[in-house]
RNA sequence: GGGCUCGUGGCUUAGCCAGGAUAUAGCGUCGGGCUUCUAACCCGAAUGCCGGGGGUUCGAAUCCUCCCGGGCCCGCCA
């Protein structure tokens, strides 16, 4: 509509050249008027390049303002019908403005009530391998591995919403170093069994790390498993497996009630097993990029801008963790149409060369998400030292203060009640928390601000669910009235309501059409996040969503009305807006509670 | 030392990739709102040389460059 109008006023311009914006000044803006001056002064020779020598001296005769209000003038009155979801358009200075219709809003509706629990689903296809978490099995999941795995799994459910076919995996080390210490830790030293198993293990592996600080001669025993790990010695991969089960076990269990999921877990040590660590590195060899250096062998990457070579076989011939890595790409690859790995920033470089080398070996490369670090105020999380924050510790004081506002405001409930809403506040407040911030800011933990429940956080927009789900169930009450409850007064008259059968034309509050406003952009807020593997973006479009339901809670009422036929539009966006709700929580990993 | 990354009111933070309308929101501070569907809510106020200098541009928080400060990496660890 817009091309057509600044075409037939002399602009040589496509459909492509339009961008649209949301604007706090209209529901699309454009700046449409920008571009066709650029393009004028730019001369006939030159199209969209920078015109280095163009612009200075001839100062163009029109403004902006002036071109955005002549292409407003221009659009055609049949064009402007023909596109019925547009309302009006304005121009405000050098931006042309476009308003929605009713029509719009009432199909937003609509498009809520039909689709339900796949309201916002967007429409992209392929089948996508997500690898995140991977923490190593010598202990617990700590805050650092938190942010890795709700990064990953609100990534997850996200590429899902927008339509992927998603496949989430945990990359298991049951085979490096680390691990022969683990198990070499649980020959030496009693596990205690009647704690959470990865607290057992990593017990023990912080004790045999001292071990090794002071004495040189444990090396000797560890480099001893390690090797024969690898030419498949049966009583020590049983013994390195027990170990990873244990620590695996409780790992599982934290993530379990963090509401993150895995569809598998793969081991390292399966590619040692097939063979496929030493056939890619027969295949590294034969690219003629690798050499000898004392005894190891390494890949030169000089080509894909890596100085430092990558060593992939050592030179007592055992596998490194980045050989075994190649493997697993490599296995993967086949398997999808993309590979996604969640990576802290320790991981950047090494990431980089695991991509140059599956080039090398022309095997498809996976995009990677760096994350930075979690820290403690005291400096960085080891787990080998025994210094860090598990998550189950974070996790646990966080249901407990989401248990003790609970008992504050709903005495009255049942002790069940209770401790499930304070399980979904409290785990919900930990994962908005990290969600919400982009991954790329650096973060120091701290107890004070991790408890403190944050307005607008988790809890905010589970409120403004629960507040939805109340007055529907309120609404079903009222219709079908209990034998002892008294008649209902005029206002609270039974109101049959289905959203299929409400006239959404009824709803003109200005809270209404934002709320309505808000919830259509749902699957475009979804398919952003997607495309740019952002899921801290979806994070605030929830908080919006909760926003909006708000104001409308707060200033349009919708029980207490007498105006039967407004009162049921108005559940119909209840509903909607429950729908919206939920659907956003879901995709966040967040439980919606119906009361709270 | 080299590479990557971040720096936005007292604190936390969006916007930066694809430069444009008074820079987003929360906490904290100050003031207001529960006989009306749960106040984990809502409304209002104050608070910003968008780390600093230079450059590109009609226009820079956004692009380029140098500098300063924090984080991460530069292992035959993962």
């Amino acid at each position: 509509m817009l091309s057509e109008a600044a075409i037939s006023l002399g602009y040589d311009i496509t459909k492509e050249d339009v961008s649209f914006e949301v604007s706090e000044h209209a529901d699309l803006a454009t700046r449409l008027a920008f571009r066709l001056m650029a393009a004028k002064k730019g001369g006939e020779g030159e199209d969209g390049g920078k015109g280095k020598e163009g612009g200075k001296g001839e100062k163009s005769s029109v403004n902006p303002a002036q071109i955005a209000k002549a292409v407003v003038d221009a659009i055609s009155e049949e064009s402007l019908k023909s596109a019925d979801l547009i309302g009006k358009v304005v121009a405000t200075g050098p931006y042309i403005n476009l308003f929605v219709s009713g029509k719009y809003l009432v199909q937003t509706l609509e498009n809520v009530a039909g689709a339900k629990e796949n309201y916002g689903s967007g429409k992209r296809t392929g089948k996508i391998l997500l690898e995140h978490t991977s923490a190593n099995p010598n202990g617990p999941l700590h805050v650092g591995h938190i942010r890795n795995a709700i990064l990953g799994d609100t990534l997850s459910r996200i590429l899902k919403k927008a339509g992927y076919d998603v496949e989430v995996q945990y990359y298991v080390n049951d085979i490096g170093r680390q691990i022969a210490v683990v198990s070499w830790a649980c020959t030496k030293y009693p596990l205690n069994m009647n704690i959470k198993p990865d607290n057992a293990i990593v017990d023990v592996y912080i004790k045999a790390n001292q071990d090794i600080a002071e004495d040189e001669s444990v090396n000797e025993h560890i480099e001893k498993l390690m090797k024969k790990v690898e030419t498949g010695d049966k009583e020590t991969i049983e013994s390195f497996s027990h170990a990873v089960d244990m620590a695996v076990a409780g790992i599982s269990e934290t993530l379990l009630l963090m509401n993150v999921k895995h569809d598998k877990f793969v081991r390292e040590s399966q590619f040692i097993q097939s063979g496929a660590v030493w056939d890619i590195i027969t295949r590294l060899e034969a690219t003629g990029k690798t050499r000898d250096a004392d005894g190891a062998l390494v890949v030169d990457l000089s080509d894909y801008g890596f100085e430092k070579t990558l060593v992939v076989r050592r030179s007592n011939g055992t596998s490194l963790y980045t050989t075994r890595d190649l493997a697993y790409h490599e296995w993967k690859a086949p398997q999808c149409d993309r590979m996604i790995d969640v990576f802290g920033a320790d991981h950047k470089l090494i990431s980089g060369q695991l991509r140059a080398a599956l080039e090398l070996l022309k095997v498809k490369t996976p995009d990677v998400v760096i994350f930075e670090f979690v820290s403690l105020p005291e400096g960085s999380m080891s787990t080998r030292r025994g210094v860090f924050i598990s998550a189950d510790d974070l996790l646990a004081q966080m249901i407990e203060a989401a248990y003790s506002e609970i008992e504050k405001r709903r005495p009255e409930e049942t002790e069940e009640f209770k401790k499930a809403v304070a399980r979904m506040v409290g785990i919900g407040a930990a994962r908005y928390d990290i969600i919400k911030v982009s991954p790329e800011k650096s973060t120091v933990f701290d107890w004070k601000t991790a408890l403190d429940f944050e307005k607008q956080g988790a809890p905010f927009i589970q409120y403004a669910h629960a507040r939805a789900s109340n007055i529907l169930s309120k609404a079903a009450e009222d219709a079908a009235p209990a034998p002892t409850a008294p008649a209902a007064s005029a206002a609270t008259a039974a109101v049959p309501f289905t959203p299929e059968t409400a006239d959404y034309s009824l709803l003109t509050e200005p809270a209404e059409a934002a709320l309505i406003k808000k919830i259509a952009l749902f699957e475009q807020r979804i398919e952003e996040s997607a495309e740019n593997l952002k899921p801290h973006t979806f994070a605030i479009y929830a908080r919006e969503l909760a926003d909006d339901f708000n104001q409308f809670y707060r200033y349009v009422p919708v029980l207490n009305i007498e105006d039967a036929e407004l009162k049921k539009s108005r559940l119909a966006l209840v509903y909607s807006a429950k729908v919206a709700l939920a659907n956003a929580l879901s995709c966040l990993g967040i439980d919606a509670p119906e009361s709270m």
